[in-house]
DNA sequence: TCTGGGGTCCTAGGACCC
DNA sequence: TCTGGGGTCCTAGGACCC
């Protein structure tokens, strides 16, 4: 290989945090619930071991899980995306360059060196991560992306132990020649980067069960079965690299900001004022980031699971000139949402969609358009005091007022802010 | 009662233009 | 008896990812 890609996979990420900051939970099962307090988005291996799914809905897992004396936590993206920051900085310590895939996973290009070199390269790092920042981490090592994907599953058949302590082994490199179509052939191609539920059942029904099958396919088959996609798959499982590592990060393309409702949501009013909260958000995200929208979209959705009739509907408008002006978003946020509102549905869900996003510098014609220097300096206001005073200390009365209501999320057993707020700090003892 | 949220890429098809 | 051929832009929908 020339450059050998690593990929980096935080173990149990939102467990493996929890546990940084709270020992206690070190020894026992954990899991991690999404917004809502609704699924199970981060298990222990304790809880992996025991047959709960990611995604499982947590009322049908309360009581199992009571019963197997597992800790519960909401999920507490704050210290998640803190502790994800730290862990990326310590990897970039000794990548030559690095990718941040998602809040746990990492890509890095290593030199290229023999196998043995890069296991004990992979140790270096784990140890690393685990002393300065606590968290386990596992490593695979490939030619390609694609590969490095393989060599981190095959790194997860290694039993780790169930602490935040790196388990010993949980590296793999993928290896060449004979050796590699041999472990291509102990893999299921389901179990393969860019395979879903979906293409796997598709290539069942033509018999491609394996990676090694996949890779031996025609590329025309390929092209014609899975679009230039599977093309690029199969390419990268035989060791020539499609996929470069992404280190400078693409300008976002879309924004989205939802949320599920705790309670019973069915008059337009209430579906208005969280639709302008989350319009309000987006346009925050949208000015922190230094972009402005082209178009707008605000969707709706009634429950997903249980009695028909379902009722899910979206509008959308472009708007001219491009903006991230809050007002602007709001108007045409609660126009669009006349257009779809229903009467008597019960809806589970709202949220806006921003798209053809760009840098808000140079502008865009629009001569007589240009954004009021009154608009543009009552935004950074606004945006400093929540900035500094916390989010929601100032908003607009379209996106209703601070506070709970029934339809707000619902939270009970999130953690400190630890990392990111004074006051959350851990406090450290010294005995006697 | 109780089932997350936020992204990307690819393709097909329609509108429109020359 | 017999429909033009490309090109671009946009949107919707499907597939995938964490």
């Amino acid at each position: 290989m020339d450059t050998a890609f690593a990929l980096v996979d935080c173990e149990n990420f939102y467990v493996s945090c929890e546990r940084v900051f709270e020992p206690s939970l070190r020894t026992r099962p954990v899991v991690v619930l999404s917004n809502n307090d609704g699924c199970v988005i981060a298990r222990s291996q304790a809880v992996k071991d025991a047959g709960i799914p990611m995604g499982a809905p947590y009322f049908q897992w309360e009581e199992r899980l009571d019963a197997m004396g597992a800790a519960v936590r909401s999920s507490n993206y704050a210290l998640y995306g803190d502790m994800s920051r730290r862990v990326m900085h310590e990897l970039e310590q000794v990548a030559l360059r690095l990718e941040r895939y998602s809040i746990d996973e990492a890509f890095l290009t290593l030199p290229a060196l023999e196998r043995d070199e890069l296991y004990a390269v992979a140790q270096q790092l784990q140890r690393r991560v685990a002393r300065r920042q606590g968290v386990p981490i596992r490593v695979g090592i490939g030619p390609t992306k694609t590969l490095a994907k393989v060599a981190d599953e095959k790194a997860k058949g290694n039993r780790p132990v169930d602490t935040t302590l790196p388990p010993p082994g949980r590296v793999y490199v993928c290896p060449d020649g004979e050796a590699r179509t041999a472990m291509l052939r102990t893999v299921p191609v389901a179990e393969l980067w860019g395979i879903g539920a979906a293409w796997a059942e598709t290539l069942h029904e033509h018999g491609v069960e394996t990676a090694e099958q996949l890779r031996q396919q025609p590329d025309s088959w390929l092209r014609r079965v899975l679009t230039v996609v599977g093309l690029r798959l199969a390419t990268e499982l035989r060791g020539l690299p499609c996929l470069e590592l992404e280190d400078v990060p693409a300008t976002r393309k879309s924004l989205i900001r939802s949320r599920s409702f705790s309670g019973r949501v069915t008059d337009e009013p209430t579906l208005r004022e969280a639709v302008g909260k989350h319009a309000q958000r987006a346009a925050e995200k949208l000015r922190a980031e230094g972009l402005v929208a082209g178009y707008l979209e605000v969707f709706i959705t009634t429950k997903r699971f249980g009695e028909p009739p379902h009722y899910a509907n979206a509008a959308g408008g472009t708007l001219r000139p491009v903006t991230h002006h809050t007002p602007i978003l709001l108007r045409h946020a609660r126009r669009l949402l006349r257009i779809i509102y229903r009467d008597s549905p019960t809806y589970k869900k709202a949220g806006v969609i921003l798209q053809q996003l760009r840098p808000e510098t140079p502008r865009q014609g629009h001569l007589f358009d240009d954004p009021d220097p009154d608009d543009v300096a009552l935004m950074d206001a606004v945006d400093q005091l929540n900035r500094t005073m916390g989010r929601g200390t100032v908003g607009f009365a379209a996106a209703g007022v601070r506070g709970e209501r029934d339809w707000t999320m619902k939270r009970e057993q999130r953690s400190p802010h630890y990392t990111t707020q004074w006051s959350d700090l851990p406090v450290a003892k010294a005995e006697g």
